[in-house]
DNA sequence: GTGAAAGCGCTAACAC
DNA sequence: GTGTTAGCGCTTTCAC
């Protein structure tokens, strides 16, 4: 099934051509008759002829490869990327190579080098959280292989990037829990100092104040992304009988925890309290009632950032920056719910 | 930082000897001179040597390059995968090609050969589903390169294969549940036809023929290892007022709809009903109550298998068939409770 | 123990 | 339009 695989010698001699001629033809060069590569592509599809990548690379052109090294806990989030990236490169013909780092690892310089010498990537994707370390940035910089950074929070004047609007984002779940007639509504935080923490935390607080609400400072707790901090914050806010009828977590882990601690105390999630997350992770549709959150399109972005790296490649994209903003969509599940609809349940029926 | 990469006759000129010696001490091969040996390392030292893949790859031996094929729904299992097979094909010097793969789609072997010839990879692994497939199985088997399958479930004879008893682990945590003082114990199985199921399914049985517990049938219930599955086999289970005391499900996903289930029936887990899962996924943690679970060692299988893969590269591994069995973990959590306790609190205290 | 030469499959430079 | 030549950085003969 899988025969020997052949050489352009091969394919050039069965086309009676030279080998630079077969050359042309598979990388669609021009200045080819249209005869002669008719010929060679017939020979080509006769052999079942694949270039084989490594001469390419062994020669310092091109090696068809770019690196992907991703330092994120977020399983769900890595499968999106992973699926989004390798999708788009092989359509273009590319192989991604994958490395795990840690950005804290005392390595982390040696296993970047070894993706950009030893397997001599064309091109790098990063995704948060390591397209925001410095010194990464720097040996990429250096090297002067491109680079596209995957929603990064900080300096975004280097290299190529894709992103959302966390912002707004923010701000249209704000206005649909508000729509639903909540007035207090509490929120939980990302870790302290990411921009994408700031960005989701002012697109709420847009919204509360163009609807004139208030958010007594209790209302809103710092939290870390991660479960046990959901957890936490959601017994701050409802332990006191003055608490929000919906909580808006920066994360689709911490809004897990929200739920878990509704639980604890024995209310019933939508209906004393609704809860909406952002991310659309796995952990949205796994916890019971399914979260109300917002789908960050991860495997769109990563698939855009591979298109751009590979415009770059050709020559075809401005190599200083460039960038490109992909769209969220809300997602209304059963996590949130009216507060009209709950007080007609338990009032009287008019 | 990153400097231009040096090459074999740079290090070659510093250390004063033909490239070739100087590849023999990259490549620790023999028959070379201690001090000679020091020489030419001193000289990679300081030059920062690090061999480029591609040239070898092109002369024909080793791409240094092992190809690592999913089609798996399942996240938090690709990225246990990933990591696994990462780490141990860093630490022996190679790197991971990554491509997700479609058993259903008519590129299959497209894609395969595309590894298989353009990448020219070393090795293949190939993780459930798709180490199942006679089909990529043939191929592979064609091609001659060898491949190292995770947990299969049929064919067990052919290639290097890596598993975990899921017998032994299903008996295992059903005896925790009959320890807790459960006689009746409900089952959801995983999807019908495979070993998996198959497998976890004797063990459960095994465990209470062996505890001379009945099981009605009613209380295996089949699943298909989707969550939806396991919330409807839990509304089957738990409708009747002669419902279990305890539910094994065959995986966390189908455990989380159980409890999801038990929720909507108002019933407390692990109160009123305890709830055990397999696998040990990201689910687990997430869920509330934690579940209780069988911690698969995905990551320890896949390091297994790239380390059974190197090994045979290296000729020192029977090329025919060659198996290694990695130990599972009982993770016991909240979701399950003994029924002793559970009575002691609603009955009198004595 | 060590080295010179040949060549992997491809691409680049420069002819014709 | 097409072919020739000379490499890429490494590994493999097979000498010495």
């Amino acid at each position: 099934m899988v025969e020997s695989k052949s050489t352009l010698a091969d394919i050039a001699k069965l086309a009676k051509v030279s080998v630079k001629t077969a050359s042309r033809v598979v990388r669609q060069e021009p200045n080819v008759s249209p005869k002669t590569r008719a010929a060679v592509e017939k020979a080509m599809k006769i052999l079942k002829y694949r270039p084989s990548l490594a001469p390419r690379a062994a020669v310092g052109t091109r090696s068809y490869l770019l690196g992907l090294i991703f330092d994120n806990p977020n399983p769900s989030y890595i499968v999106d990327l992973l699926r989004g990236a390798l999708d788009q490169t092989r359509k273009e013909g590319y192989h991604l190579i994958v490395e795990p780092v840690m950005a804290s690892s005392p390595t982390v310089m040696e296993d970047i080098t070894s993706l950009l010498v030893q397997s001599n990537v064309d091109g790098m994707l990063l995704p948060p959280p390591l397209c925001d370390e410095p010194i990464i940035l720097e040996a990429l910089r250096a090297s002067g292989k491109p680079f596209a950074r995957i929603a990064p929070s900080v300096s975004t004047d280097v290299g190529l990037h894709v992103e959302m609007n966390d912002f707004e984002a923010a701000r249209q779940m704000t206005q649909t829990l508000i729509a639903l007639a909540h007035t207090s509504v509490g929120f939980v935080t990302g870790r302290r100092g990411t921009v994408t923490t700031k960005r989701r935390l002012s697109g709420f607080l847009s919204a509360m104040r163009d609807a004139n609400l208030t958010v007594p400072d209790r209302f809103i707790v710092e939290g870390t992304f991660e479960y046990r901090s959901g957890l936490v914050a959601g017994e701050a806010l409802l332990r006191h009988a003055e608490r929000p009828t919906a909580i808006f977590a920066s994360n689709d882990g911490m809004a897990a925890g929200l739920i878990a601690a509704a639980h604890k105390f024995s209310l019933s999630v939508p209906d004393d309290v609704s809860i909406a997350g952002f991310d659309d992770s796995v952990v949205a549709t796994v916890v019971w009632p399914p979260l109300t959150t917002v789908r960050q399109p991860i495997k769109e972005m990563a698939a855009a950032a591979v298109r751009m790296l590979i415009e770059q490649l050709r020559g075809r994209l401005d190599p200083a920056s460039s960038t490109r903003e992909l769209p969220f969509e809300l997602m209304i599940r059963a996590s949130t719910t009216s507060i009209a609809t709950r007080t007609k349940i338990k009032a009287v029926p008019t």
